[in-house]
DNA sequence: GTAACCGGTTTACTTTTATAAAGTGGTTTC
DNA sequence: GAAACCACTTTATAAAAGTAAACCGGTTAC
């Protein structure tokens, strides 16, 4: 019986956190949008597509409560509203290309078996 | 105005398909618990703690269809059934440990602010 | 003055996810 | 033959997540 290193409890709150954080439809969308550059409101919805206003601003809210992007408001008329990446939301680049790499060969290895 | 490299579609489809499958209150605990070593069913829910049969075996067919557990029958009496994480689980260790590391500095930079 | 854009919120609804508890068919222990 | 374990499944319910569409006050363009 082999066996190999056990997460400790606290590892393992430390993976839900993580999970919490990402988890929601539109949050890696919304994050990888901004990786790019900063955006407006409507300019993030019409980029990301399909979102709803309601998901929108729910999930950056969010974001914003767990100080992954920033939200500046100017006094233009009307109202601009600028939503940007914070430095610390840049930090989960690493865990999204994780993900992204992971992703690709399961991909590839689906593909492999159809045919 | 910066410009940071955008993420291509098939690299968005790719995280989609990742964090689909982490998705589910319960897979992670259940690959972490497979990864110390092979268990049967009552074992997990024992370890696992608070998970009901019906979540258990739901999400172990989730993560057996997408091939990163297998269920073995035994003829035993009465049946015996062991569940063991693939090598191609096992891929994704790299992955958990970036959610992990990255939750980790997460706690830390909430508990400064508490104090 | 009316249509359209901005950055949302509200309402009403559907879908998905999760829970708790009981039941199933078989086996072993006493 | 009663109780308990194994590996589940079924039923019924509740909570969470997501959607679609209308609405809001304000501003600008025609």
């Amino acid at each position: 019986m082999e066996h190999k290193k056990k997460l400790h409890s606290k590892d393992m709150l430390a993976l839900w956190d993580a999970m919490d954080i990402l988890n929601g439809k539109w949050k890696i969308a919304i994050m990888c949008s901004l990786n790019e550059n900063k955006k407006r409101f409507k300019e993030l919805q019409r980029d990301i597509g399909r979102v709803t206003g309601k998901m929108l601003s729910k999930e950056l809210k969010e974001l914003e409560m767990n100080e992954l992007v920033t939200r500046t408001v100017f006094n233009t008329k009307p109202v601009t509203v600028e939503y940007e990446l914070t430095s610390y939301g840049e930090t989960l680049e690493h865990v999204i290309l994780e993900l992204v790499n992971w992703g690709l060969k399961h991909r590839k290895r689906i593909l492999r078996k159809q045919k």
